[in-house]
DNA sequence: CAGCGATCTTGATCTGAGTCAAATGCGGCA
DNA sequence: TGCCGCATTTGACTCAGATCAAGATCGCTG
């Protein structure tokens, strides 16, 4: 990059961000916030296919998703991949390096995308002067412990149906946070990857697809998937019955 | 209960507590820990089979195991429970009801257990004015979601074996950290818990057992352990050879 | 606009884990 | 000490998902 970073032009803080309502600000007061625009870097591009930081290396910031959207893995041994999450925008990555001051998984752009970093011992700093700052981090932490044991449950007690149709209600709603259409969706991974999420292989993410489509709870176009039925699918994901 | 709470006869604080190098305290400087001490409640009789605390209560109170052992569980829908995870002395809980302000697991006793709990309010409020212990909370929420990313890793791309062969491993290690003997070990919950935790089954669980046995990599009798060959068991647990 | 590589779908077969069922072993209690 | 209930083990059979193997589609580039 021989070009040095965007110096901001508009300085876009996080008191205009359009994501402050997802992000870490969330219900900061004023000033809280805007102590926090001081540290965060101004947004950064990821290019699609890039990855943002790779599991061991030290971790430094934290990010925040701008814009697009990302995919985290582990890598336990040579090719063995696992999803773990799929962060879209207003998600914070990096959470999981903070125990260990290293990385312990591979932030990869499936779109190209924009982050904000945060580094780590300033933002701590930060929440030692602010108790609002304090709680959200907290908050944030415990939440993706929450989200943890929700891909926990799926991995453990649902069929490849129930898996495909909790991940879609869970996509969907997110998007729905973020004020897009909850029933028309456009996945941002391949299905092999979807698969390595859900502990499914990819041809079984495919007929699974197919199953729901058969029922007239989706319709599939590749890539693009319409929810038709989004009770049927929470029946299906809410209990497997027997 | 007709007997008052037992009024800390000795009070037991965190500065002597034998478990402060694994628990909260961690690394904490004299001073701090003095200060957590005070408002550290005394450690409460958690008899076997008890709920501490279950998912919908309001949180009030963090729960650092003392003595015993417990079981976190998911309850989805009536009678589908999932075990998170099986915390030993020194380990924290309710870091996954933050977030929410409500619990969102059960924490039942699986021995008679003793817990310390940590009003979460006041333990904030002392996190605000020390950083260290600010620090030892991000870590400790942070570790908590790399744990259960191992978690995900064996439920999503394991097969049985191997994942009884981590999860011996993991708990062995544990106990190791706790100065016990990590070779010889003895389980707390049934294979019907400990499958709930491994997504297998009872019976399937009670098969790998005596597989594992047969390729002699452990002795089993009922829930009695011992380790026979650890390297053994862990090339099967770090990558399925195709 | 034709060709190519990557992704996705579908079919046939195999297998590991689930299900159903029975036997065994163990601990507590009378 | 002997009986009872529960946890565990083991066996026979079934089935969901993996594996192997073609095709079908899509988007991109020359």
């Amino acid at each position: 990059m021989p070009a040095p970073d965007t110096p901001a032009p508009a300085l876009p803080s996080c008191s205009d961000c359009d994501l402050r309502a997802l992000c870490l600000p969330v219900g900061l007061p004023r000033h809280a916030l805007a102590r926090l625009a001081t540290i965060v870097a101004a947004p950064k591009p990821v290019p699609r296919g890039q990855a943002l930081f790779r599991a061991g290396q030290p971790l430094r910031s934290l990010y925040a998703v701008r814009s697009g959207s990302f995919k985290t893995c582990l890598t336990h041994e040579p090719g063995r991949h696992q999803v773990t999450s799929f962060p879209l925008a207003g998600d914070l990555l990096g959470l999981d390096g903070i125990g260990s001051a290293h990385h312990t998984v591979d932030a990869v752009a499936l779109a190209s995308s924009q982050v904000c970093a945060i580094p780590y011992l300033p933002l701590a700093e930060l929440a030692h002067e602010s108790r609002d700052l304090q709680r959200q981090l907290h908050r944030i932490l415990s939440r993706e412990i929450v989200r943890d044991h929700g891909v926990m449950r799926m991995l453990g007690g649902m069929r490849a149906d129930e898996r495909l149709a909790a991940f879609l209600l869970d996509l969907a709603r997110q998007l729905q946070a973020r004020g897009l259409p909850a029933t028309s969706l456009v996945l941002r991974m391949t299905r092999d990857e979807l698969g390595s999420h859900l502990g499914l292989k990819l041809e079984t993410v495919s007929r699974s697809f197919s199953r729901l489509q058969d029922d007239g709870l989706l319709a599939v176009r590749q890539r693009r998937i319409r929810i038709l039925d989004t009770v049927g699918l929470a029946r299906l994901a809410g209990g497997a019955p027997t």
